[in-house]
DNA sequence: GGAAAGGCTGAGAAAATCTCAGTCTGTCTG
DNA sequence: CAGACAGACTGAGATTTTCTCAGCCTTTCC
């Protein structure tokens, strides 16, 4: 009994990159280069044998083969985001210390994040902080920041915002094991509006 | 609606190590190394926050959230490996031709390939040929190699058979395209007996 | 015509993954 | 009890995969 099925980033990127029937815009969800994404269906499309997509000058198309394709795949990874989510974070319904650049702060709208209602439930408490260290020393459980740290053992998620001054990407860093919890995806919703 | 889970090829370990309860098993499943599967397992163990396994003297025990997240994985696969085969190769029913080194025939066992009546229906023909760029080419569907042709683009899958001599691991390369599909698997089991 | 958008590609950089060789622990054997 | 064995772990370095970057191409829209 082995399972046998193409590159599983591969699949990645084609489920993402059908849902939106965009490549640049499936890189963005994925936080790569569309280029990137390219490559990847394309090699998916080898290993298979098959076309998924029809790349018209208008956009993306599905070939039948890839809207065959699309729903069981996009169920599957329902399964495994269910799954981890069940078993993951032994921190279902801990409320999360959070970390701000002093920096950032400044540029957040006013509301955010001490008088947000709607995230009580999932914030314990918001501290100055750009410190990474402090997510692996369990100080934090993640950290708002302006930039990237590429730091590999973190997950970081970025987050377009409306700003004071047009529009600002920030970056959400946390364990891993923390980024896909309900109190994460609930401070990403309420950060994006 | 973005999908976010662990390293797809972690998984892919754990399911693997899982099911057998031995990394070393696991390994010689997916083509690697034990220590291979150590170090995947361990980063998935690091990423979800928890424990998978119980490392005893005399072998794997699953723990209570390794034992919750597996049914779920393996369900996840199935469809995985389900849809692959729905709509990859556009070759259900078609025969294959393979192609077998020279030296290698002499080893196999006389009944095969060529008086295998469970496979009539998988093999069209079988030709002596030890050519990869046959493949490329669509000259040939597959090759019996006696060794591993490590090619990047290429599906090997090692079989391990009785031969004349003791045991004898051989492989079987096509597409990656044609690696699961059903005259493949024929192909195999009928070679392992 | 000119600019914008989106996809493609090749080269090289970066990251993830694997192998290798050696270690350790516990079990089995005589 | 010593010795052999089995299986898991580890760090270093090699290998493979994946990503970015920069530039190109085609189509659409002013």
């Amino acid at each position: 009994m082995t399972y046998r099925f193409p590159s599983l980033n591969g699949l990645k990127a084609f489920e993402a990159a059908a849902r939106h029937l965009s490549f640049k815009a499936a890189a963005g969800e994925l936080g790569v280069t569309p280029g990137a994404i390219s490559q990847q269906v394309k090699r998916l499309e080898a290993s298979l044998g098959i076309a998924l997509f029809r790349r018209l000058p208008q956009g993306l198309l599905l070939t039948r083969e890839g809207a065959d394709y699309l729903p069981r795949i996009s169920r599957a990874f329902d399964e495994l985001t269910e799954a981890t989510e069940a078993v993951a974070p032994a921190l279902n319904g801990r409320k999360l210390s959070i970390g701000i650049s002093d920096r950032l702060i400044e540029r957040l709208p006013k509301s955010w994040p001490r008088h947000s209602a709607a995230l009580d439930p999932y914030i314990r408490d918001v501290r100055i902080s750009d410190d990474v260290e402090a997510i692996w020393n369990n100080e934090l459980d993640a950290l708002l920041l302006e930039r990237e740290t590429r730091h590999a053992s973190l997950a970081e998620q970025p987050v377009a915002l409306p700003a004071r001054d047009a529009t600002l990407t920030i970056y959400f860093v946390t364990r891993p094991g923390l980024a896909t919890c309900r109190q994460t995806r609930a401070i990403l919703e309420e950060l994006q509006g």
